[in-house]
DNA sequence: TGTACATCAGTGAACGCGCGTTCACTGATGTAC
DNA sequence: TGTACATCAGTGAACGCGCGTTCACTGATGTAC
């Protein structure tokens, strides 16, 4: 095996551990050391592969952000109307819960407030998932396919809804997965839909 | 001015000046030393008042909790149907919102998932916010006031989408206030509700 | 096939730093005589 | 009114610790002759 592919390798065994680490303790709770006991290595070799922590965390927030908004692109692509995109976008939300549900908690339940310049840099462009949902309201209300209101609140109540029985779950008050309860999530945000 | 009276009002100065510093920078981010220095002591005085970072944390986050809960029981008081309840209550929020955004914010948008001590005694009793809104729900649907389904889910839903019009007015997405938009977001919580 | 070399993932010890916390001490203030 | 004392909020220096990071070094592995 050539060093390349060693060295790859090891980076994406470097993410899914410090992945595991963020999601069950938070970022701050931490440290570069825990990362490198999980992944079997010393702390300093870590260093081999990330220029330091916030690069890591940098890394795995734009990979994550961007994976997800790409799904959430994808699955509005669907021939339909508005209503129908959206229960598109929100059962693949769902069954993305499902599948990695370590992942979703990263991209959607981790604050990541202190990161101000991934996060300027993911503000902007389609990398962000929840501009795509609020693009997307924004251009059914200018064509009036759906009745007038305030995107970015519709928005926020649509990703509210998603985000809050993730959290639910998370903290233990539900006991379904989101992609089991995904006919009744949809449900209620396609209520949430004016007109 | 007696002695205890000093220490009432420099323990009530040092509640304020964390709470804002754990608004703005989360509590991972504020140290003894940057809430001592906001309030204008050294680091040491603190333990003269409280026994450390730890016990500081909780008695905000189980003060803000308890004042929260006793403000939603009250608004849930009003004479009328599920969702006039409903209604009075979401309005509370919103106002509450406008009043003290502070506490508003580290009450329902800081996480305090290594506070299980503090958060398990809330979890039974009426002084967590999110457990009267769900036994309010769990009781329309029992007398079959409203439609069926899962209370855990409605509740979540009803909470995700003020929780989350917060986060988008945190994070600039959204600029105006929660108590400007009081009404869309009655009307928002309104529509989830069944039947 | 055997030997010499380059590459590079990984090591171990150490660094400076800020953290939460402790403790002996100070100095202002209210009280008793 | 003046003096002695008790109280207690606040101080300043120090502690041990875990943190992120650095750096000279090691040792396995693939390659060239």
């Amino acid at each position: 095996m050539p060093n390349a592919r060693k060295a790859a390798t090891t980076r994406e065994k470097i993410r899914r551990e410090a992945l595991n680490l963020f999601v069950e303790r938070g970022v701050p709770g931490v440290s570069v050391r825990d990362i490198a006991a999980a992944v079997g290595m010393t702390a300093a070799n870590l260093y081999a592969h990330y220029r330091g922590m916030n690069e890591l965390v940098g890394d795995l927030f734009h990979r994550g952000h961007a994976d997800y908004a790409r799904c959430l692109v994808a699955a509005a692509a669907v021939d339909g109307d508005f209503r129908t995109r959206l229960e598109s976008m929100v059962r693949r939300i769902c069954q993305l819960h499902g599948e990695d549900e370590v992942l979703f908690r990263f991209v959607l339940l981790t604050k990541h407030e202190p990161l101000s310049e991934a996060e300027a840099e993911a503000e902007d462009n389609a990398t962000n998932p929840i501009a795509v949902i609020e693009q997307m309201i924004e251009r059914a209300i200018a064509a009036g396919e759906i009745g007038p209101g305030d995107p970015a609140l519709l928005a926020a109540a649509i990703v509210g809804v998603v985000v809050q029985a993730a959290t639910f779950r998370l903290r233990g008050r539900i006991t379904r997965g989101l992609d089991d309860m995904a006919d009744e999530i949809v449900a209620l945000c396609l209520r949430l839909v004016p007109q």
